[in-house]
DNA sequence: GGCTTGACCAATG
DNA sequence: CCATTGGCCAAGC
């Protein structure tokens, strides 16, 4: 530990295999008609500031070994991201509703174990 | 080692 | 609400 100057944390790299899998772990446990938001996720990891590293690993969730409820996922405003079409969709399918700026009353709808 | 890019975040005008 | 700015961390060139 000595020989390495930053590694005041990181058991094995905030960018691994294993950081995506504790990523999706999360991800699956958002209820159906809830969301979480990147940031949530990265301080559930104990890694608050890695946010657009939570955002990175679910851009490969296709990878994910079982189903992933990825459109869960949205940022701190509610927003959805730019590159799905269907997010929205797939949400408002589960009750979750939407106006301009993108999930209505998301304090209420964030889930929090 | 610097610059750029990301499914981000928060504050500001 | 939108755009801008600065901050964040890791990866790739």
């Amino acid at each position: 530990m000595s020989t390495n100057p930053k590694s005041s944390f990181e058991p094995e790299r905030v960018m691994s295999p294993g950081f995506r899998e504790r990523v999706y772990a999360i991800v699956r446990r958002v209820p159906k008609g809830r969301v979480t938001t990147y940031g949530r996720i990265a301080v559930m990891l104990g890694h608050p500031g890695v946010a657009r590293h939570v955002g990175n690993a679910l851009a490969f969730c296709e990878q994910a070994a079982e189903p992933l409820p990825w459109h869960r996922v949205v940022n701190a405003k509610g927003r959805i991201s730019t590159r799905s079409t269907i997010q929205r969709e797939l949400l408002e399918a589960e009750g979750v509703q939407f106006n301009d700026a993108g999930v209505d009353r998301l304090k209420a709808v964030v889930w929090s174990e």
